[in-house]
DNA sequence: GTACGTTTCCTATAGGCTTTAGGCAAATCC
DNA sequence: GGATTTGCCTAAAGCCTATAGGAAACGTAC
């Protein structure tokens, strides 16, 4: 019989792209072995089993994310940085909608999926640089604009936004509007009344 | 052999329990056969299979949930009723992890969920008259509104930020901040440059 | 109180997914 | 070309979902 020729980076990939077909909870490890024409035994010796699958596609997601997001905000500062870092994410998470999920698998705290991570905390606070915030400031800022930008992918990609006008395009750009002042006047933002 | 007093809603408050306890994931209709001290099959004249199972907690979640807002906006107005309505779901999503995440399973467009979900939408504008916006900006409000306490509460809660200092509740208050001065300067917030 | 019908919960069964153990063949290395 | 490593396989066990059909408990009528 003729090797199918499997590496982790095949199963992971071929796991990756079924799930932007099927959805992630429907990725399974007889799925994708059916995919790869290949029986489910042969994958343990290339994945750690059905955790270790979905390890992999956190850990391929986030680094692709993160790759096309810091392509994405290199050149641009301020608000340009900012629409670019959101409208990447966004744009990744709709056309990748398996690997969005992925990103979002609990992993453990020494998977390479932590490091990806790390990369994506750093793209955040390189475009909270063209806003001039103090190191305190900065922290809260990061986790706002994670907040928001996971917040409206998600709720757009489960379809909370399909049944009111007007389309999710019109309000991302209001609510890129509203992030970019509220990150200029930062100071006056967070002083209540 | 005397009989379990099996409900529909008693099915489904198990489970919900029980998601709290050991996460959503994990509870599966065999999980909590075995809580109810019941046989699987017995679940199945009580619920409709997994993914009525899943409804079931989705709609419940819901409901517990819009009861919990609703009661706490309740005789306010302004950034009070803005804290008391971002601050019920975190709360929640806190308090009962497993029904939080029942809250985002993706259901029929039949499925008593939608009308729970309808609930909810129907109390973030409550909150947003108190802020005075036109209906255009209110439904860009909504969902900004709606993005920042289920992204915050979702990257809180999958521990996004538990590696770096400060501890959540000090970014929370800043992001209230935030979200409080950009709705009552909406116009200006969202007229770029 | 007993007989009847309904409801509740059961056993039995089948199929799918995950995981491990152990075997044969293909590739690789001297 | 023979030995070794590697890749993919078959086999089997365990858990989960789902359906069919049976027996015991409950409510009701007489």
């Amino acid at each position: 019989m003729p090797r199918a020729g499997l590496t982790g980076e095949v199963v992971v990939r071929a796991a990756a792209d079924l799930a932007d077909e099927i959805g992630l909870a429907a990725t399974t490890l007889s799925s994708v072995a059916r995919v790869l024409g290949v029986r489910v035994a042969s994958l343990y010796s290339h994945v750690d089993g059905s955790t270790g699958l979905r390890e992999g596609m956190a850990t391929l997601a986030l680094d692709e994310l993160a790759d096309r997001v810091g392509g994405a905000i290199a050149g641009r500062s301020g608000r340009d940085a900012l629409e670019a870092f959101a409208t990447a994410y966004r744009d990744y998470a709709r056309a990748h909608p398996g690997r969005n999920e992925a990103t979002r698998v609990r992993v453990g705290p020494d998977s390479p999926a932590v490091a990806a991570g790390r990369r994506h905390a750093d793209l955040t606070r390189a475009v909270l640089r063209g806003y001039d915030l103090d190191e305190a400031d900065a922290v809260h800022a990061t986790r706002l604009l994670g907040s928001v930008v996971h917040g409206y992918t998600d709720l757009e990609l489960s379809g909370s936004f399909a049944h009111s006008a007007p389309p999710p395009e019109e309000s991302w750009a209001r609510v890129l509007d509203a992030l970019d002042h509220t990150l200029r006047s930062w100071a006056a933002a967070t002083t209540p009344r």
